[in-house]
RNA sequence: GAGGGUGUAGCUCAGUUGGUUAGAGCGACAGUUUGUGGCACUGUAGGUCGUGGGUUCGAGACCCAUCAUUCUCCCCA
């Protein structure tokens, strides 16, 4: 048979693999630095966990998982029955009971609802981990990807809003990576929906707008009338839309356009806590107001936040944003909680096209040993082992082979230094070291070598 | 869910209006007389042209189907 690979899924090699743990050791200890802890959880969760909570084209692309059993005889005609239901677009637990996790939200929110007795608020957790979304691949869209999340449960406080804003920022100026940190609020467009038709336009509203960039003004005009909005409505929604300047002027513009609407004023205050505090915090977190933003979810409730990197084309690389009651959907109300996500696979690719990478993240093995015969490679190894023990890696080539051969097996794997040990240094008790990028060699005593290479 | 592109050696790709035995570069392996690499030179291996049908005297090329892959829309990280 032809081996191969799942669609949408990769292989990584050693290279990858390197660059990409860059990535999660700065997000991670970004995460530490702020206070966050560790928590990991299972790669499949009941389906019941997960559905209803993505809304309708999420559940869709949830990755299930089939019941294992199914084939034994005296469950045949139950199968059967169940395998109609699913024909006909309905899941049901006689087929399929668990399935893969589609982020790492929902996760959490079951892990808080199962351990809220125990956890101490505010409870801040990071979580890097593979979800699987059952979508199909194309540019910067994988059906298994690395979240890398930070949350924090049971506090309302904006300090919150603050600090993850100042994560993003520190991240992606540890990676090297510019980038637009846009922030809105759903409590703003739950007003505009209020001051255009009422609560139930909301998604409709924030469905067309999000669009904008996409389809232009016209289009999105067109699309709110076809969903019921009369043409003052939409004159309101287009001067919303139209709001610019910098996030002062767009507060000031908001303002005149919502009026007294109590939803409206409370976001807009939101928005203007955030952005004064992360004006005078000490580094640079520069955030910009962006009303079109909705984000697709559906559990948020206040300040959300996006990331687009800057001079390349590729959907958004990080997001989050405040939910009010995610355990509520588990049976345990009240627990406020905010959070964001970095999509690592998107900023690998960012950080590869602008050769973002540096050059010291690859680092293998460091000290070669030619091999040149029996005695010679055991004073190798021991060498080699004391080497070892001081944290410096190293190999012996495998066989004694000609010298061709093993200085092209280190120049493959780019190890810098090639030590040669033959009959003559047995004798002496040194050995030679060549630095293979420069080719400088020198001859130096054996008990020398640990001391020289560290 | 809707619509395009592409499938030829391990990799990247040539292959003329359909015409004999399908090519190149890179890579791999071996060697250029057995203790100093990168360069160069020589040689070797490796392809049922994604798969199955069809048209034709003749198909890698044309037609149909199928599978894989990739991109766009929807949605998302």
């Amino acid at each position: 048979m032809k081996p191969s690979l799942p669609q949408g899924t990769r292989d990584f090699s050693a290279e990858v693999v390197r660059k990409r743990n860059y990535i999660f050791e700065t997000i991670r200890n970004v995460f530490e630095l702020y206070g966050f802890q560790p928590l990991e959880t299972p790669a499949m969760e009941n389906l019941d966990t997960l559905m209803g909570k993505y809304g309708e084209e999420g559940d869709k692309l949830i990755f299930k998982i089939l019941n294992n059993g199914l084939e034994r005889p005296e469950k045949h005609a139950m199968a059967k029955a169940d395998f109609e239901k699913v024909l006909d677009g309905k899941n049901t637990k006689g087929i399929t009971e668990r399935a893969l996790r589609y982020d790492l939200t929902i996760p959490f929110a079951r892990f808080v609802a199962m351990n809220h007795g125990q956890l101490s608020m505010p409870f801040k957790r990071y979580q890097v981990q593979p979800v699987w979304r059952a979508d199909r691949p194309q540019k910067g869209r994988y059906r298994e990807f690395y979240q890398c999340d930070a949350d924090v449960v049971g506090s309302n406080s904006l300090l919150n809003e603050v600090e993850l804003a100042n994560i993003y920022a520190t991240v992606f100026k540890k990676l090297g990576i510019q980038v637009e940190i846009k922030i809105n609020s759903r409590k703003i467009l739950t007003a505009l929906a209020e001051v255009c038709g009422g609560p139930e336009q909301v998604i409709n509203i924030t469905v067309a707008i999000d669009k904008l960039d996409k389809i232009g003004m016209d289009k999105v005009k067109e699309e709110l009338a076809t969903r019921g909005l009369n043409i003052e409505q939409v004159s309101i929604i287009e001067k919303y839309l139209s709001i610019s300047g910098d996030n002062q002027e767009k507060l000031d513009q908001l303002s005149a356009l919502l009026g007294a609407n109590a939803q409206g004023n409370q976001g807009r205050e939101e928005l203007r806590y955030v952005l004064d505090y992360c004006q005078q915090s000490s580094f640079i977190c520069d955030l910009s107001i962006d009303f079109t933003l909705a984000r697709g979810l559906n559990y948020y409730t206040g300040i959300i936040f996006e990331v687009k990197a800057g001079n390349v084309q590729m959907g958004s690389i990080g997001g989050g944003g405040r939910y009010d009651d995610l355990t509520g959907l588990f049976g345990v109300p009240n627990i406020p909680g905010v959070g964001i996500s970095f999509g690592v696979d998107r900023i690998y690719d960012v950080m590869e096209e602008l050769r973002l990478f540096p050059g010291t993240v690859q680092s293998g093995t460091k000290v070669l040993f030619f091999n040149l015969g029996a005695e010679e490679s055991k004073r190798a190894y021991s060498l080699m082992q004391q080497l070892r023990e001081k944290g410096i890696a190293t190999e012996l080539f495998h066989d004694q082979a000609k010298f061709d051969k093993q200085f092209k097996y280190a120049e493959k794997k780019s190890i810098p230094y090639a030590v040669m040990l033959g009959g003559q240094e047995l004798l002496d008790n040194t050995c030679n070291v060549k630095n293979l990028q420069t080719g400088e060699q020198q001859t130096i005593a054996q008990q020398d070598l640990p001391g020289f290479l560290s």
